[in-house]
RNA sequence: GCGGGCGUGGUGGAACUGGUAGACGCGCCGGACUCAAAAUCCGGUUCCGAAAGGAGUGUCGGUUCGAUUCCGACCGCCCGCACCA
């Protein structure tokens, strides 16, 4: 876009010619390649980006979280460490398959062709990556290795086959994921998505869900709000399973368990209700017309989360009652609920009005009783009541008999006792985590290593027949999963049996595949899932960098998967990332024009009044909302063209700079072609240098020079360290305006300072450091391979330094005085200001406060 | 509803464990160079004020010699989860 007008460049530094000279280079030295295992004596880190699905281009997301990895691997690098930073791509998904349909071609061609031209791009960035290491998810080489893994984890039990209500797309003949229904129908056929059961692979990710838990409290350098999200996804919550005793009861019932977190208003209850799905539901259809009716309603509804917001609480009596455990010969009603969920806890609830507000808001509709049971601090219990509401906070116990005059926590604990003296019930700890749905019925994913047989039941693939090919003849001319329609296939004969069976046509869901890469890629060739040495040397991932999205599903399946390959020998960690960084999105001005429709950046300019218009047909145009890049919106700014344009550095340069890295970034030209002119201006002053290399220069400005050199190393350092690097960005500003300040400083000391300088820039501007660097210092080697610089503490303090003078704590002078400088002198120094005299007046100072190195303040 | 985060110039943002608020960039204003433009260079740029000085980090209050930073209340914005029993 056009927010300023585009530099003619009259560059110094051509970068079209000198990037990918400098990756060449790079390359030939094998300057990011490490071992397998890697070299004794010497640290590791792992720096690892969350790899890109390849759509075919990379946008300018890509951009910047491969840019802030690099930033750290560079770094690390150059701190002495052996950095392993791979690269590959996830591969498998359902965009191959739509592109299959909708273009006649092969998922797989599809997909390497993507990788091939993304691959192109990533590389002109620049990035410090062992390319060695690459591999694709759609690779046998992985998704073979992945099935091993997975009847490892069948062997060990952590893979069940159960079955499950999924969301069926009846024209698409197709499981769709939650996200894939919009308001109730199918995204692609439109469809009406219909709930079905079908047997279906999960991973027992429940298993782990104490553990997933409490080792959140380990992962000091995750974002808290991860952590947190992580935690209410896992959602544990403690409580009483209750069984109450039916009675009036369908045939072959005679109980009803429930969960609840709050058996202290057992004495409360007025109901009991029960999800759609659950049994007695189903009972009560079987008697009742209107309740199959309400049961079928209920079923049509709920798919999408806006309705079940929006819906009001109904419900259907069944007829059922059930016994109080408490009270002898008293019974309430069992209703059919469209609020209670099948999936948490035992799909049925007791209902205490008084002290619930779904249950309160039933109660109300169909008149049933409402018997307040918790008093409120200070509330008389003989004229206490109701506000219109439940009352959901703490208080004492009443109308509860052996409960009476508890306080809420306690009264739990002994609801629960009485309980499980009586056989009624238990504590137990409840988990909102669900085990891991792995089934799909689709094509292009890794294919579910298992054979089904109708004598043996399933029956995992021998070891010898595996890697489960993909086919590579399939057809996407109709509807369903292609394997399905495979003519051949799928005809096996049952491994332990001999007689014909059927291979299972479902593949992983493609968050199995993203699951365990980053182990892969400690061994990304080996005949083995992983190479225990490899792992055992590399992992965790010191630091993993990607966008928030992943805050949830991806990060918490692959924390299982590192103890699933754990508890089957894989691996010998609990936690896959050791440190996480969340990065912000890049946004865009979003531009219309008069006929409505969107504009792409570079359709439209500022013209010199400042209105937008468009270029070509000069109408007005609507600047709209700043937001995340999206090809709808045609608000993207293709990274190719500002490479081409500006180079790669100016791209990294000015992602770093323009905010800190965890916020969402506005892109925009002006500040592309700010960070283009310091690039230009960076090797024009390293020009400027080079004919002064013998002066002997002026001794103060060479100490300047040489004490600002130290304090950027040490700035950088720390900005570079605590992932600031906007930070690091402004101190490399300042030091550059400090060099260029040094006119009179030694050549030799410029031509240090500016290779310090190289040195700096380098995790940022690769290309630009080694230019400069082999400008000043010809023939010395190349930055990539250079150690980072070392701040001398003794340079970083000045011989003198400003103090601010306050009086009353307001700013009145400052002072210059000596480092060393005593107390006494500092005072005597501060006192004589005017300033200072004046704002002190007459007034006696009653105080006086010195912070060395900070302020002086007196009291009067 | 529950949980979390954030409010600093025109703008992105900086400010170590409380110690000169606005570093650095972008933009803007003025100037130099140029026939002119681009590029480059120099100066200025929180607000009020001619100046001295005063005010100022969403609002109000508190702690402190001193608060962008700590505490309390409120206002506004953003994000996550959500009929979770």
């Amino acid at each position: 876009m056009s927010d300023a007008p585009a530099p003619t460049p009259t560059p110094r530094h051509d970068f079209r010619a000198t990037e990918p000279a400098w990756q060449q280079a790079w390359n030939d030295r094998d300057c990011f390649v490490v071992p397998d295992v890697p070299a004794p004596g010497q640290p590791k880190y792992y720096v690892l980006e969350m790899f890109p699905y390849p759509s075919g281009k990379i946008h300018m997301g890509h951009v910047r979280n491969y840019t802030l990895g690099d930033v750290v691997a560079r770094y690390k690098r150059a701190r002495g460490f052996q950095v392993m930073h791979p690269m590959g791509w996830d591969a498998f998904g359902l965009p191959a398959e739509n592109a299959a349909r909708e273009r006649n071609i092969h998922p797989g061609a599809w997909t390497y062709a993507n990788i091939a031209a993304m691959r192109a791009e990533l590389k002109r960035m620049g990035l410090s990556i062992d390319w060695a290491r690459e591999f694709a998810t759609c690779d046998v080489g992985y998704y073979g290795q992945q099935q091993k893994l997975f009847l490892d984890f069948w062997k060990a039990g952590l893979v069940e086959r159960k079955e499950s209500w999924v969301n069926w797309d009846p024209v698409d003949g197709t499981v769709l994921a939650n996200e894939q229904v919009i308001d109730g129908r199918g995204w692609r056929s439109g469809a009406v998505v219909e709930k079905k059961q079908l047997s279906q692979w999960f991973f027992a990710i429940t298993k782990f869900a104490p553990e997933l838990l409490d080792s959140l409290a380990t992962l000091d350098r995750w974002p808290e709000r991860v952590k947190l999200m992580q935690a209410n996804w896992i959602g544990r919550s403690e409580g009483a399973r209750v069984r109450f005793p039916l009675v009036e009861a369908p045939a072959g019932t005679n109980e009803i368990e429930v969960f609840t977190t709050r058996p202290d208003t057992l004495f409360g209850m007025s109901f009991i209700a029960v999800a759609a799905e659950h049994p007695l539901a189903a009972a009560a259809a079987e008697r009742s017309a209107e309740a199959a009716a309400f049961i079928a309603e209920c079923r049509s509804m709920g798919t999408s989360a806006v309705a079940i917001e929006q819906a009001e609480k109904r419900g259907i009596d069944t007829g059922f009652r059930v016994a109080h455990p408490f009270l002898e010969g008293v019974t309430y009603p069992v209703w059919i609920a469209n609020f209670v969920l099948m999936e948490y806890g035992t799909g049925a609830i007791f209902g205490c009005p008084g002290h619930d507000e779904r249950d309160y808001e039933f109660a109300a509709k169909y008149g049933l009783a409402i018997t307040p049971v918790v008093l409120p601090p200070g509330a008389d219990p003989a004229s206490f009541a109701l506000p219109g509401r439940a009352y959901t906070d703490d208080g004492s116990i009443f109308n509860s008999g052996f409960l009476d005059g508890l306080p809420v926590a306690e009264a739990k604990r002994a609801a629960i006792a009485k309980l499980e003296a009586q056989g009624a019930g238990q504590g137990v700890v409840n988990w909102r985590l669900r085990d891991w749905g792995v089934s799909r019925q689709r094509y292009w994913g890794c294919p579910i290593p298992v054979i089904h047989c109708t004598a043996c039941g399933p029956v995992p693939v021998p070891d010898g027949q595996l890697p489960i090919v993909l086919p590579e003849d399939v057809t996407f001319d109709r509807p369903g999963n292609p394997l399905d329609h495979h003519p051949t296939w799928k005809h096996v004969d049952c491994p332990r049996c001999g007689t014909p069976a059927r291979r299972e046509t479902d593949t992983f869901d493609t968050f199995v595949d993203s699951s365990w890469y980053f182990a892969r890629f400690c061994s990304p060739h080996a005949e083995v899932p992983v190479v225990r040495a490899a792992v055992d040397a590399w992992l965790p991932v010191d630091q993993y960098i990607g966008g928030i999205e992943h805050a949830i599903l991806h990060l918490l399946y692959s924390r299982f998967f590192t103890r699933a390959m754990r508890e089957t020998g894989h691996a010998a960690l609990d936690e896959p990332f050791a440190g996480l960084f969340t990065q912000g999105m890049v946004t865009h001005a979003s531009f219309k024009g008069a006929d409505g429709r969107w504009l792409y950046p570079n359709e439209v300019h500022l013209r010199q009044d400042g209105a937008t218009v468009h270029n070509e047909t000069g109408e007005d145009v609507t600047v709209g909302r700043v937001e995340a890049m999206s090809k709808s919106k045609r608000n993207t700014v293709d990274p190719g063209v500002i490479i081409d344009r500006y180079g790669a550095d100016t791209a990294r340069w000015y992602i770093l700079s323009d905010n800190p890295p965890d916020r969402d970034m506005e892109w925009t030209e002006s500040g592309v072609a700010g960070a283009y002119r310091f690039t230009q201006r960076l090797y024009r002053i390293a020009e400027a240098a080079l004919p002064r290399a013998g002066d002997a220069g002026e001794p103060r400005a060479t100490r300047d020079l040489v004490r600002a050199s130290h304090r950027a190393i040490a700035a950088v350092s720390e900005a570079l360290e605590s992932f600031s690097f906007n930070v690091a960005v402004a101190k490399l500003y300042e030091f550059a305006n400090a060099i260029e300040e040094a006119k009179d400083a030694s050549g030799e000391a410029l031509v240090e300072a500016l290779c310090t300088m190289a040195r700096l820039v380098a995790p940022a501007m690769p290309h630009l450091a080694e230019s400069m660097h082999a400008l000043l210092r010809p023939g010395s080697g190349l930055v990539a391979e250079m150690t980072w610089p070392e701040a001398d503490p003794a340079m970083l303090r000045a011989e003198t330094l400003t103090l601010a003078v306050q009086v009353l704590g307001k700013l009145r002078a400052t002072i210059e005085v000596a480092v060393d400088a005593d107390e006494e002198t500092v005072f005597r120094l501060a006192q004589v200001e005017e300033n200072v005299i004046r704002a002190i007046g007459d007034k006696p100072i009653q105080k006086r406060i010195h912070v060395p190195g900070r302020i002086v303040n007196f009291v009067v």
